[in-house]
DNA sequence: CTCATTTATTAATCTACCTTAATGCAGCTG
DNA sequence: CAGCTGCATTAAGGTAGATTAATAAATGAG
């Protein structure tokens, strides 16, 4: 149960890394993501006081993703052990959540995958700059931005 | 070890259907899809010989996913029971899978999603319609019909 | 506080893909 | 065999979102 401090901007886990952790969040904001072929950030998930984060990978398989914080935070990293990965019911959450990830972005428009996101995770949206919003939503700040302002518009 | 006949056009599970098992394919080839607010179908896997197709749902839980045959198969159908579910390595491998599918979807246009395809599942792209690859890449079958088109003239 | 850097907004243009619709082509079925 | 049905192709026109670029606002460092 060692606590960890870690600054905004440091990157606690890097593609290709061995060993990789599961970090519980004790305070403050982080994200995993992938950085494709074009150089583009992809953000897979935010993880706030509470939550898990971790590449789920075969435990001594290179990771994936990209670990940062987004905001100075405490978390507690897990060695990868048999337990946690036999932590079934989280793997399944995981697969329901890229699922409907999928279906979003194959079925919706910029507008509706914004609302969603906004009705799931409202606290995060205020913690997180724009653009970062856009790279999880698949889209460019840009387009955020007008989808934001049609968005007031409706209302 | 009952193997049950299914012929093609065949449903042989429903979303919402409690009890879903997890099949085994001993011949033919399946799909399963949902069908989303606008009644649209998005598929999410094929599977043929040897290949298992689940709904990854906690058991007893209502299911997410249609399943049906292309062709006709025969399946061996498990209780979901805990032994399938704790079957890590498999679950991880579907997060993989799922994740490049994000990647893909936000990052890749349509040709280089197909040549992916293409690469992946060489033997599923003869024996499956278009329209479902269209489906399976979140196109239209118009356009994939266009991007086959676009290939072949650059060759 | 000041300057530099990053982030957000807006607008103009461009393009990949969708929509619609027409046509041709199997594969069934009576 | 003719007639039906579903699938693939093609083309014309429309649209959501990307790209580019300029400006404004917020953040951060010295």
């Amino acid at each position: 149960m060692k606590e960890t401090h870690i600054k905004k901007g440091q990157i606690i886990q890097r593609k290709g890394d061995l060993n990789s952790k599961v970090y519980q969040v004790k305070s403050g904001l982080l994200r995993s993501y992938t950085i494709d072929e074009k150089g583009k950030e992809h953000i897979f998930m935010f993880a706030s006081e509470g939550w898990l984060i971790a590449d789920i990978v075969w435990p001594d398989e290179p990771c994936e993703l990209f670990i940062d914080a987004l905001e100075n935070s405490v978390v507690v990293g897990w060695e990868k052990n048999i337990r946690m990965n036999h932590d079934v019911e989280k793997l399944i959450r995981r697969i329901r959540v890229l699922q409907k990830r999928v279906i979003l972005l194959m079925s919706a428009s910029a507008l509706e995958r914004y609302e969603h996101f906004v009705e799931t995770y409202p606290k995060i949206v205020q913690r997180v700059p724009q653009k970062m919003i856009a790279s999880y939503l698949g889209i460019t700040p840009e387009a955020l931005s007008t989808v934001k302002r049609n968005r007031i518009q409706k209302q």
